[in-house]
RNA sequence: GCAAAUGUGGUGGAACGGCAUACACAGCGGACUUAAAAUCCGCCGGCGAAAGCUUGGGGGUUCAAAUCCCCCCAUUUGCACCA
């Protein structure tokens, strides 16, 4: 009888052997093949790992170390984002310094991913908040200063009422601060911006050149939001420039019935004079300037605007003159802040003609826009509308931008949603912005052998009322000399984002203790781009836009050698309490990790992490399943039990076994985990059945189930007699010749419903089949004095179809 | 409002257009035990008297549909006047 299952002492035995091996660390020979698989390293919280962490994390183990057993040379290495407003809030709280709550946070989490047995690199673990590695972030922010790419506004941001911080549009959620909650005002300030609009056309095209899955595409595509139209001027009596619009419906241009600017537009200030309702107007801007975006587009239902009496604009196609009005539907902040209206065939634009009793004139026939805006683009014919009548909406298009760029009145034009990246951030546990400001040459870089510029010490991590960050008081660090003139300059006291770090993190993993450059550029070449790189749906947008634009100016410079940083991306779902809520303190229904591992081990979490249902799919935890994997892991120790004499796999086992590599080997690459966990539950089942185990077809489910359980499965080839360690052992290879059977069970239908069930030999002809099938007495009955119309013989089904 | 995803037993979920419900969980029965737990073995979707019907609902394509197409409903997520 075997000893009982000791998962703890199992556990920390093998993990020990690993370490002491150092055989999950990647070899810098560059002539072995490579894969790189990434996971995206956590945020050390103080709340340590959350039950969500090794889902995504063991999905990649497993894929990692079946590689490593198929001859890789595999990097699969770990770090931390440890930049942050959590660890900086927490250090406000308790006056730890950060970089304190950070290593702490940092240790803990290492020793949980240990306990779980990943096989990260370790040697190569690195972490944002590191001088070494900000030193790099912020010689990449010069780079970006140099050509361009980095630049000052004087832009209104989100400011956060609680945090005291200046957030970038996406962080701001209804109105709200994405992470606290609190209102968001707007306020001026002069921030530092990246000009990620310049790659907008690339982050779209490229999209081709990479396996991501399609969800994940969509997300980036519409996040950047891309549209193609035209530019058009509309002319204004006694006003040269006009006013310039940008639409996507350049056929419907003999519809505008009136023109809509936003309330912050240039010409109403410019055509004050003429305006006779100008104290009206002016109330109307005020009013519209005290709400947020936010307000803006929540009071969406009640459309609001008043006309600038006075003026007015000629349509170019029709040449009458149509009133302008100012409404706070028309933002300042996409295309020229101008629309045309055609209230005929856009929605926004009908209701506010409904509301404003502007005229409504159809140029598309095939709605009915008595009742509605017709917006199909499709299906609509051009009517009222001169030489367009008669047109399909995409010819037509194309024939109105021929006419507006051979009269000069407009051009093709293609607009982003994507706006620049608000860069800075006024808090103090970020990488310090690396340039200086004199009064005499502008804003100047720090030379790069001076970086890293560190963090200087604060006793005071809190922001100032004004929003300026904590820095703003470490005056001695703040006053400086201009690099380029010698003379008094002040650093800049704005922090880079969490999403600096993050951005590159894949490069240095390559060469993470590289002190000349950010890694070396043989490494870079062998290592990227990341063969498999997985993560939260959550950062599908953000991050991973983010991080393709740094990597597309990094080898736009030079740096890198390859077009995009990660060849496949995939998403895994979230895992929620069992009560279907997520996992909250305040819901009181957190599942720690550690616990789950004293009782259970890391195998069956593991295990159940991956079994818990498809990958990509949102799940609830379940207690009673983690027992039931638990129970398999046990299941799996006893068949030492069953070990018979004799080697190799038996004849009568070796279909249930190769059928077994064969499914486990391609799950394992489509993601299907369950699926895999359950073909070797199965074949498990088999061998219980059978009363029986020979070594060879024990070792062959116990390679197979490695990636997911590896310390159980070491111990057991251990105790089983085998010397090499399953970590140094070959993938097994499925032998499909013993798959083969001569027999087969075929199900047989009648007009597409089962029949009847027979065997047959495999490999019969159609004509011999039919026959057998034919004269099958449980057939007869359901074909007799019928005529047999057709005979389809597909893999194991039959369909006899009678009339 | 727009977009995407999802919808299959009591539960988590399987199913290259080809026998719907694999594998688990829960439940039930048996063996073992003084007993319980553990373990092992077996049973286990619903409706219907039956023929049959049944993958959110309704149509369609096909020899054959959970799967493909159209319409509708529900849930979740993301976006929200993007011209």
């Amino acid at each position: 009888m075997s000893e009982r299952y000791e998962h703890l002492s199992i556990e920390r035995k093998w993990q020990k052997i690993w370490d002491d091996a150092h055989c999950f660390e990647a070899k810098n020979d560059f002539t072995l093949p490579k894969y790189y698989a990434l996971i995206e390293f956590p945020f050390p919280s103080g709340a340590g790992l959350h039950v969500g962490h090794p889902r995504s994390n063991t999905a990649l183990d497993i894929i990692s170390r079946k590689r490593r057993m198929e001859g890789y040379n595999v990097l699969f290495p770990i770090g931390y984002d440890s930049f942050g407003l959590p660890t900086e809030n927490y250090a406000i709280k308790t006056g730890e310094h950060p970089a304190k709550v950070t290593a702490k946070n940092i240790q803990v989490f290492h020793d949980q991913l240990k306990m779980l047995g990943f096989s990260f690199d370790y040697s190569r673990e690195l972490y944002t908040s590191d001088p070494e590695y900000y030193r790099w972030t912020q010689w990449i922010f010069i780079k970006l200063f140099e050509h361009g790419l980095a630049y000052k506004a004087e832009l209104p941001i989100n400011f956060c009422t609680s945090c005291k911080v200046g957030l970038a549009n996406e962080e701001v959620i209804d109105g709200t601060c994405e992470r606290c909650g609190a209102p968001v005002v707007r306020m001026v300030r002069s921030q530092w911006m990246l000009k990620i609009t310049e790659y907008a056309d690339r982050l779209i095209d490229d999209l081709d050149k990479v396996d991501f899955i399609d969800r994940v595409k969509t997300s980036q595509k519409n996040w950047i939001g891309r549209s193609t139209g035209a530019e058009v001027n509309f002319k204004i009596d006694g006003y040269d420039e006009g006013l310039k619009i940008y639409t996507t419906r350049p056929d419907t241009i003999f519809g505008a019935t009136y023109m809509v600017v936003a309330p912050e537009h240039p010409i109403v200030k410019a055509l004050a004079a003429r305006i006779s309702n100008i104290d009206a107007v002016h109330e109307y801007q005020q009013m519209a300037a005290r709400k947020s975006d936010f307000e803006r587009s929540e009071l969406a239902k009640d459309k609001t605007g008043i006309p600038l009496e006075g003026i007015y604009a000629i349509n170019p196609a029709t040449g009458n003159q149509i009133p302008i009005w100012i409404s706070d539907y028309v933002l300042m902040g996409y295309g020229t802040g101008a629309i045309m209206a055609v209230p005929a065939h856009d929605t926004r634009d009908y209701e506010f003609a409904k509301t404003m009793g502007l005229p409504i004139i159809e140029v598309v026939a095939g709605g009915n826009i008595e009742e509605e805006a017709f917006t199909d683009c499709a299906s609509g014919i051009l009517v009222n509308s001169g030489f367009l009548n008669g047109m399909q909406v995409e010819d037509a298009k194309k024939a109105m931008i021929d006419w507006l760029e051979k009269s000069g009145i407009g051009r093709r034009k293609t607009n982003f949603k994507l706006r620049d990246w608000l860069f800075s951030r006024q808090r103090y546990w970020g990488e310090p912005i690396p340039l200086v400001y004199c009064e005499h040459c502008g804003w100047v870089p720090i030379p790069e052998d001076q970086l890293p510029l560190r963090l200087p010490d604060v006793d005071d991590f809190k922001p100032a009322e004004d929003g300026s960050s904590a820095l703003a008081r470490a005056t001695d660090w703040i006053h400086t000399t201009c690099p380029e003139c010698g003379r008094p300059a002040e650093r800049e006291i704005d922090t880079m984002p969490n999403w600096a770090g993050s951005s590159w993190y894949y490069m240095r993993y390559c060469d993470p203790h590289n002190d000349k450059c950010l890694a070396d550029r043989k490494a870079l070449d062998y290592w990227l781009p990341v063969d498999w790189y997985n993560g939260g749906m959550e950062h599908t947008t953000l991050h991973l836009l983010y991080s393709r634009f740094w990597h597309k100016f990094l080898y736009d410079i030079g740096v890198v050698g390859c077009p995009e940083p990660y060849m496949k991306r995939t998403s895994h779902g979230m895992i929620l309490a069992e009560d279907g809520r997520k996992m909250s303190k305040s819901f009181n229904n957190v599942i720690n990790p550690d616990d789950l591992v004293e009782e259970y081990g890391a195998d069956t979490v593991r295990a159940y992490e991956m079994f818990i249902g498809a990958f990509d799919q949102t799940i609830p935890w379940s207690t009673a399943g983690v027992k039931g994997c638990r129970r398999f892991m046990e299941r799996v120790w006893r068949l030492q039990d069953m070990l018979i004499e004799g080697d190799g796999i038996r004849k009568e086992m070796a279909a249930a076994v190769h059928g077994c590599i064969k499914k486990v080997s391609d799950d394992f690459e489509r993601m299907k985990f369950n699926t895999a966990i359950a073909a070797m539950m199965s074949l498990v089942n088999d061998f219980y059945s059978k009363g029986s185990v020979t070594r060879e077809e024990l070792r062959t489910l116990l390679i197979l189930m490695n990636p997911v359980a590896p310390h159980i499965t070491e111990e057991m080839n251990e105790l089983i007699g085998y010397d090499a360690p399953i970590y140094a052992s070959k993938w097994p290879i499925c032998d499909e010749s013993a798959l083969v059977k001569d027999e087969m069970e075929i199900a047989i239908q009648v007009n597409g419903k089962v029949r009847a069930k027979m065997n047959v030999p495999v490999g019969m002809e159609q004509d011999a089949l039919r026959e057998l099938v034919l004269a099958n007495p449980e057939i007869i009955p359901w074909i007799e004095g019928k005529n047999v119309v057709k005979f389809i013989a597909i893999r194991n089904i039959v369909n006899v179809v009678v009339k």
